[in-house]
DNA sequence: TTTTTCCCATAGACGTTCTATTGGAGAGGG
DNA sequence: CCCTCTCCAATAGAACGTCTATGGGAAAAA
């Protein structure tokens, strides 16, 4: 009999919430809550970023040294925190690039989807 | 300073090693050694299964009813358990594959590879 | 004033992967 | 025959990122 839970539908692939927050950033600074909307509209709203996902991953970047933070106000005059990428941000950020591409290739590889 | 570790470069992307394994059993019944060769082989040795990983995943994904498993004897003479794919494995591997496909195209839209 | 929306944040659970280790048994060299 | 190498399976424990659930403040809207 099948025991426990399948994967979740709606869940993001382990590792690429970080590649995505850095990637939206290189747009210009935005708060997180923003991120994550450009995220979910950009990707056509099949992307679903959870508050309880996003604000670690934030400040896991920014601990990390790919992001720097500055309050400031939001466009709908909240207070908001806005993250900047910093000069390593962009270094990890083509890093992490180049690993999903490879990835993703190897794995379209098994898939057959050559 | 950055702190902790970035993500490591050969790690798999979670979540897709089921989907692998049960690609690879849809050419037929194989034992976890040879499966694990077969992801390295087909994807150009980019990816690499750690046995601490294929193995709880085989356990993992006949318990879910995905798979079956016979013991054996493998073409060096050695003792081995032969996994061999359900229908339920099937209908999973075609949910896996459609997720595959859905994540990493909205991916690919939010990196910009359109 | 009351309610809604925006924005941030954390705790705890969960699942998958990793590193490290154990172990058995056939193959092959000496 | 003995020793070593390779093949094949398995598990414990740690690490990590995501999820659900919850709390809260403050501006806007009703």
């Amino acid at each position: 009999m099948a025991r426990s839970k399948a994967p979740n539908d709606q869940e993001l692939l382990q590792g690429t919430l970080d590649m995505l927050i850095l990637k939206t950033l290189v747009m210009g600074p935005a708060h997180g809550h923003a991120i994550a909307q450009v995220i979910e509209h950009t990707s056509e709203e099949v992307l679903q970023i959870e508050q309880g996902s996003l604000y670690p991953a934030l400040h896991r970047l920014e601990d990390r040294g790919w992001l720097s933070s500055t309050w400031g106000a939001s466009e709908n005059n909240r207070k908001a925190k806005f993250y900047k990428l910093t000069a390593q941000g962009k270094k990890q950020l083509a890093l992490e690039e180049n690993r999903w591409r490879q990835m993703s290739r190897a794995i379209g590889l098994v898939m057959g989807e050559i």
